[in-house]
Parts: structure tokens; C-alpha cells; sequence
DNA sequence: GCTGATATACGAATTGTTTCGTATGACAAA
DNA sequence: TTTGTCATACGAAACAATTCGTATATCAGC
């Protein structure tokens, strides 16, 4: 069963990625994917995917002798949970702070820039 | 000896909080600290800090009695590693994503967006 | 000096994550 | 039907992080 709050690990945020990106994929296509980055045996990356399925952050199709894996969690939500935790936990729940040590860092294109006031104030006209 | 790639766990970074914004703690006033917003016994957080000396990320204070701790590594390039990991791993190199998430979830004031918009104009100035 | 309070040191249990070896099932091709 | 290839299942080792019990040191006050 799918629990809310299951965080999951970082080897599983590689997992989930790849998953997000293919839409589905069987155990073999995300290891191959993963093989780009990283070192590691075929059954790891199969035991990961189940434990993940039995954590329930993942559906699998298992009608044919090759499962086929999906995420279970969203994107977005997995997203905003972890900049959420980000922002309470390290900037003292500052958006703001947040938001400047992330473009502080890095350059910034003219166009990101543009793009971020564009939203800047679209949030703003939704009050 | 301090390494610059060492990662500090999550605990470790609630201690380090802690430290960054007392300037200085011993491990009575650290653990005071964490009560207040988790359970955990005395000697836990001792060890923890502990292990964080030898990691390298707080220096100490050991001519008295009560030994002093002091973080070792910077609150600003901390944050700076941890925002940009998240940018490389969950958001694809976009630190504009990732500003438009740490956004569109939470109610920013006005003045949070303004001081935003402030310093997107420094940012380009800059170049 | 003794006692109580408060400190550090340290070993070890517990828990969580990652890794992989090995067993076994399904199925296509010979 | 036999054999080779490619799947999943599963147990357990290897690591890492967290937690805590217990030993022992320091020191103030009696």
C-alpha cells in the first residue's frame, strides 16, 4: 500500500527519475539507464525496485514474464516535498533565502532571469 | 582533518544548525536545543558530535572541563553544496525550476517577492 | 577525603540502505 | 525435450547512521 509520507532514499530518487523520463520501463531499461552514471549489478537495481514497490513507490505491470515498472508518486509532489524539507530544515522556512542561494550560485541566464520575474509576478496577481 | 567533500547527515545538520546560529555550544546547550523539537537522550547527541569532530565539521574547545564546540564548515557554502546537489539531481541543472517550485508552493509575502525581484536586478547588473 | 552532579569516552545494539550470490521459473530455438 | 538466455525471488553480507548503556574523570561543597 502506498504510504504518504515514505521518503525515499537516494538511490531510489535515481530510480524514480529515470521512471519519471521514460513514463514506464522494465527492470533491465532502467538499469541500463543507470549504467551511464554508476557501477552497480543487475540485481541491485532489481532488488531496489521492489523493495520500492513494497514501500509503494512504484506500480509494476507483472502480466508478462517482464515486469514493467511506473512511478507511483508524482513528480511535482516529490518535488515540492523535498524543497519543502529543503526551506524548513536548512533555510529556516525561507522561501526567499532559499531562492537566492540558488541563483547566487549559479549563472543564470538572461532568459531564466526573465523567466523567474514573469513568475514573480503572475504569483503576484493571483491574490 | 577537514575534508571538503564530507556530506553531513541529517543529524549532523540539525546540530550544525544549531552551532551556526549560537556562534558557539557546548553539547548540554546543543542537546537543550534538539528537545525541543525531538527526543533523544543526552549521550546520543554527545556521540554525534563527537563523530562529527572527527569528521572534521566542528571544531572543539577541549581546555575546560565542558568541552566548547564551533561549526568548521561555513553556513553559507553548505547550503550552496546542498542547493546545488538537489539542482544537479532533481531538478536537471535548472536552478530556474527549482526557484519556480520553492515558489509555487508556498505563500511568499509581498516583500519576500519583492526582495527577490531586487536581487534578480543586482544578479544582472552584475554582468 | 567523600559524595553528588555533570562531563567525556567508548563499545555495542539497533535500524536502515545498498549490494550481490544463488535458486528458480519462463520461454525460444535447436 | 534439452539447452541457453533472461527474468524474478530471496536471503544475507557489508555499510552507514542512530541510539544508548556503562565506565570513568573532574570538580564543587560538605
Amino acid at each position: 500500500m502506498s504510504k504518504e509520507n515514505v521518503k525515499p532514499t537516494e538511490s531510489e530518487m535515481e530510480i524514480l527519475q529515470i521512471l519519471w523520463s521514460k513514463r514506464e520501463a522494465s527492470v533491465r531499461e532502467v538499469h541500463e539507464e543507470l549504467a551511464k552514471s554508476k557501477e552497480a549489478g543487475y540485481t541491485t537495481t532489481l532488488k531496489l525496485m521492489q523493495i520500492m514497490y513494497e514501500k509503494g513507490l512504484v506500480n509494476r505491470d507483472a502480466s508478462s514474464k517482464t515486469h514493467i515498472y511506473t512511478a507511483r508518486i508524482s513528480r511535482d509532489q516529490t518535488e515540492k516535498q523535498l524543497v519543502s524539507k529543503m526551506i524548513s530544515n536548512i533555510f529556516n522556512g525561507s522561501a526567499s533565502r532559499l531562492v537566492m542561494q540558488a541563483l547566487g550560485n549559479r549563472t543564470a541566464s538572461k532568459q531564466e532571469l526573465d523567466e523567474i520575474r514573469a513568475y514573480l509576478n503572475e504569483l503576484e496577481n493571483k491574490k
